[in-house]
DNA sequence: GATCAATTTGTACATTTGTACAAATAGTAA
DNA sequence: TTACTATTTGTACAAATGTACAAATTGATC
């Protein structure tokens, strides 16, 4: 129960940013908020855009760091489909689900992520491409030798797919509650993970010479 | 060469709220790059809330018209892999491609809708929810019935996943680019449109009750 | 308790925002 | 031309914004 008024700032930033973007929160809003007072925002953190890049500090590593530790332990199996599911999901889980210490919480993170990358941020297309290209380029490579044959270019196009779909089950949750007419609940991020790593595995297996989804429909075509 | 004021507003107000999002933009920004006057925005618009109005009065219906026609069209295919493929591109065409005379374009619209989307603007909430939600649950049926067996969660979420991709690769182009080392044009819009075609069809694919890819990892499962 | 640094508060300031509106201009029909 | 409407311009204004900073408060060390 000490959550410093420092912390407090950080995490009702996150959340805001999160739900409304990046000018569309006041410092004051955030302040409020955390019940303390605007000038703690400029004593802490300086300026709007500083206090963003600590956000982006405080949760970038220890993600990625996750990311990768799930990926070195997918990486170890031995049969490509069951390998290539668990790398997806070391991919994705760290997204959704917050990391122990960390508050904050790696869904909204996430979420602001997908905001700010929407918005165009320009501070923060500078932090995320340094940050997580790097990830993302070994998880690229890591799916690539599961799926002997896939071309380059679908692989990246895939990678871009699942990732938007992945921002896009945390920035809309509501849209699947209502296109479901209330069976289904977009809030679930268990479902959303389980749901968004079958569709990608789906999605990057087809990419396979032999196996492919083209491969699959002009076999139909010729039995119809 | 008379594109006449008002329809200048609306169509540079779509490409700066796309580019940097609905509060980062003034109405000076739009009279700015319209080169017109603040005044003409208050006077054809009243607001920048109803100016937002307008533009999606403008381009939702065509759009969604467009989609319908496709989708007609599609339905006549009796080979359901087939007729699955067409269904996707019929819902994603019209996004990323502008229709004939609507001028504004319809990817610069969607991506607008994209980024409006993740900063949660009530104002296009509404809008989006009431226009979009009706056709995308058309699809979804008409996706049904090319999938025997799956389950409505998995093609809801997948159809989420389908857009979260359609977003990002328009909010996003610049990722694929810098992630594949310049090998892949992320700009490329039909090449976009084919992957994300190919990718959604994978994934909506997977959902069929025989050939999922859950029966295909157990299958592989056993023989290794 | 006294001293000093760290933090928190309150307030002030220049800019920018959306909006309003009177004056100027352009367009049109008689 | 003249009369009238539609549009465009210029400017004004209150509210909100990020930032700065002096004063008040708290916390720790001696």
């Amino acid at each position: 129960m000490r959550p410093s008024i420092r912390e407090a700032l950080l995490k009702n930033a996150v959340t805001l940013f999160a739900g409304r973007g990046y000018h569309a929160v006041s410092l004051r809003d955030i302040a409020k908020a955390a019940e303390a007072n605007v000038g703690s925002l400029t004593y802490h953190f300086g300026s709007k855009a500083n206090l963003l890049k600590e956000i982006y500090e405080r949760h970038t590593q220890p993600m990625n760091a996750r990311r990768r530790e799930l990926l070195g332990e997918a990486r170890r199996i031995s049969n490509p489909d069951e390998r290539l599911m668990a790398i997806i999901r070391a991919y994705i889980v760290p997204a959704f689900i917050s990391s122990s210490e960390s508050d904050g919480g790696g869904a909204e993170f996430t979420r602001m992520r997908a905001v700010l990358s929407a918005e165009g941020n320009p501070d923060a297309q500078a932090i995320i491409a340094d940050a997580f290209d790097e990830t993302s380029r070994a998880f690229i490579e890591a799916i690539a030798e599961c799926v002997p044959g896939a071309s380059r270019e679908g692989l990246v196009w895939r990678s871009q797919f699942l990732l938007g779909g992945l921002y896009y089950a945390l920035i809309n949750p509501e849209r699947v509650s209502r296109l479901s007419g209330g069976a289904v609940n977009g809030e679930d991020r268990e479902a959303a993970v389980g749901q968004l790593v079958e569709a990608s595995y789906a999605s990057f297996r087809s990419l396979a010479a032999d196996t492919g989804a083209a491969a699959d429909m002009i076999k139909q075509e010729k039995t119809a």
